[in-house]
RNA sequence: CGGGGCGUAGCGCAGCUUGGUAGCGCACUACAAUGGGGUUGUAGGGGUCGGAGGUUCAAAUCCUCUCGCCCCGACCA
């Protein structure tokens, strides 16, 4: 491709809605450009690299004996209905009616869809096991869509999905495509690590994230630091706590505390640590009323496992003020534990707390020198609420927990017969029986990942690509091509040979200074550069710099194909 | 959904307080010089000032409504 028939879209100047590496460089590369929030017309050089995820993602999708079809974007509400979750996707499925008055949505994922063609489609025992995928656009109306195409409201995704009689079947699907796609990130040139999943609004069981380690990523991952155990921090379980309570020290005492309500403040007053204060929160329940869940005060509340604690309302809502007054007899922040007619549920590492600082009941007044059995009985129900923090032990009992920061590009799951069995979906077994269908289903954000491989690989000039994602390989750069008709006739030649060879090269044949040509090609990142001058003629040599590097190379013109299908392993 | 901010040329912004008919940088076009790290000069084109309504002799500027975009929050307990 020639620079001249490929007009590059770069700027200089830094969009400034743009907050994270990946997207102010995507912009300023020209891959991208906003339409509207969350939404991306993906320039040609953003294409090409767009293209060349799926491609990889393709070729191993087949290698692991998937089967590629494409199902509708629009997708009729009577199939979401069948499964609730037409009401319980709530307003991120974008919704809409036909002429006709009837209800639509644009799928945010297909399962729905997969599982009334399997439905229909799979009739006997002897089709299975199968795995369908399709890479498709899908629309999820985020609440705050950024970053980008990071968090877009319409977006690539590869979702594929297994259909088995048996769990043992399903587990082996799961584990090639496990398998499959440690061997997609490893080929895309990504750090990534897998990890342990809670499975959200898709559902099922057993569920696996993978993710592309960014300190920009939006999600927080745990993993051990001596042993193989990693999970999602909002999946990461917080174990029951080593060692005994302390015994108590002095008699509770009260104490006004004007003006002291959040933790930070209230540890402060006592001059202590806020691991020393006892939080209590009020949420909704199930039955309308509201429970207690009690946390060391250095702790946060994890949602996610709230909610799936019974007799609490999920999704997990905070008690309105009114209802805290009404149930406990103060405002917030002064919430304690004494004489509370509500249900309470306690944190694990509540139970190793000991002289210990709590609300009193009472607006402006904590107690603190509380202690559980001296004062007051430790709750029955004890449960594992916080998200983990580091330093935690992991859940495997080897190492302690590290926290760090992911981009989710890959999720898989085994939904089990979640979808199957609210459809119907069901094929002849070997007694000739009905058996509902066993499914797993696997997502790999495509658009997602050209924007983590930024976020993970650029500089101060611009993206570093991998060979593989790069949306072109080479860049051929002649000095002042326009002076010199034998430096043209050299460029153009050396321009066949790099095109025969099947290397995807880009040509910059525009009339522009070296710098001007340099700085475009590093801010698009491709990862190497051949220079072509009048100087280099006279000696057969051409000058090479990987992107990576800080000088050139003379490289005799005749030995430069060679050097470069070695660098692209195009051997 | 709640709070805050911003909409002026393709992009980034100034002008608004104190109303007088729109400007800067980048980009773009032409010409010239330059010619191995975003070079320089000269000339030029391009704007319903987000939209609607109002006040006024006069509105980018003041008022009302509206649309869009961005950020923060949804853990004071």
């Amino acid at each position: 491709m020639r620079t001249s028939q490929f007009p590059l879209s770069t700027v200089k100047e830094t969009p400034t809605d743009a907050e994270i590496a990946s997207h102010k460089l995507m912009i300023r590369a020209g891959l991208v450009r906003k339409l509207a929030a969350g939404l991306y017309t993906w320039l040609p050089l953003g294409l090409r690299v767009l293209r060349k995820v799926e491609k990889i993602t393709r070729e191993e999708m087949e290698k692991a004996g998937a089967l590629e079809l494409l199902m509708p974007a629009l997708q009729p509400a009577e199939l979401w209905q069948e499964t609730g979750r037409w009401e319980r996707y709530g307003s991120e499925l974008a919704r809409l009616k036909d002429r006709h008055h009837r209800d639509f949505c644009l799928g945010p994922t297909h399962e729905e869809i997969i599982t009334d063609l399997a439905r229909h489609e799979l009739k006997s025992y002897k089709q299975l096991p199968v795995n369908y995928y399709q890479i498709q656009t899908k629309f999820r109306d985020e609440i705050r869509p950024r970053f980008g195409v990071m968090r877009s409201r319409e977006f690539i995704m590869k979702d594929a999905y297994s259909f088995h009689l048996t769990p043992e079947s399903l587990q082996q699907t799961y584990d090639v495509m496990f398998q499959a796609y440690c061997t997609i990130f490893n080929r895309l040139g990504l750090k990534f690590r897998a990890v342990q999943a809670d499975s959200g609004a898709i559902g099922g069981a057993i569920s696996h994230e993978f993710h592309v380690l960014a300190d920009s990523g939006e999600d927080a991952i745990a993993f051990s630091t001596t042993s193989d155990y990693a999970a999602n921090v909002e999946k990461a379980e917080a174990m029951m706590p080593m060692g005994e309570r302390a015994k108590p020290s002095t008699d509770k005492q009260l104490v006004d505390t004007p003006n002291q309500h959040s933790i930070n403040e209230v540890s402060k007053f006592f001059n202590t640590s806020s691991k020393q204060c006892l939080k209590t929160l009020i949420v909704k329940a199930d039955n309308g009323g509201v429970i207690a869940l009690l946390l060391r005060g250095d702790h946060e509340l994890n949602p996610l496992k709230a909610e799936k604690i019974k007799g609490i309302a999920s999704p997990l809502t905070f008690a309105s003020d009114a209802e805290v007054i009404e149930t406990c007899g103060c405002k917030p922040g002064s919430i304690g534990i004494f004489d509370l007619t509500i249900p309470m549920i306690a944190d694990r590492s509540v139970t190793l707390m000991a002289d210990f600082i709590c609300g009193a009941n009472q607006d402006d007044k904590h107690y603190q020198h509380v202690n559980w059995e001296r004062d007051i009985t430790l709750p029955e129900q004890i449960e594992d609420l916080r998200r983990v923090i580091t330093g935690d032990l992991s859940p495997d009992n080897q190492g302690k927990l590290t926290l760090a920061r992911g981009i989710e590009v890959g999720h898989i799951f085994q939904l089990g017969n979640k979808y199957s069995q609210a459809m119907n979906a069901t094929v002849i077994n070997e007694s000739g029986k009905n058996q509902t269908l066993i499914m797993g289903c696997y997502g790999i954000g495509i658009s997602r990942i050209v924007a983590a491989a930024i976020e993970q690989n650029h500089d101060d000039k611009g993206i570093l690509w991998s060979n593989a994602l790069a949306p072109f390989q080479v860049a051929l750069c002649p000095m002042n091509m326009h002076k010199s008709v034998r430096l043209k006739e050299a460029a153009e030649k050396l321009y066949q040979q790099l095109i025969n060879a099947g290397i995807d090269v880009l040509f910059d044949d525009r009339k522009v200074r070296a710098g001007f040509m340099f700085s475009d090609m590093e801010l698009i990142g491709i990862p190497h550069r051949l220079v072509l001058g009048d100087r280099g003629l006279d000696k057969g040599i051409v000058e090479y710099r990987s992107r990576t590097a800080i000088e050139n190379q003379d490289i005799p013109l005749e030995d430069i194909i060679t050097l470069l299908k070695n660098k692209l392993s195009l051997n």
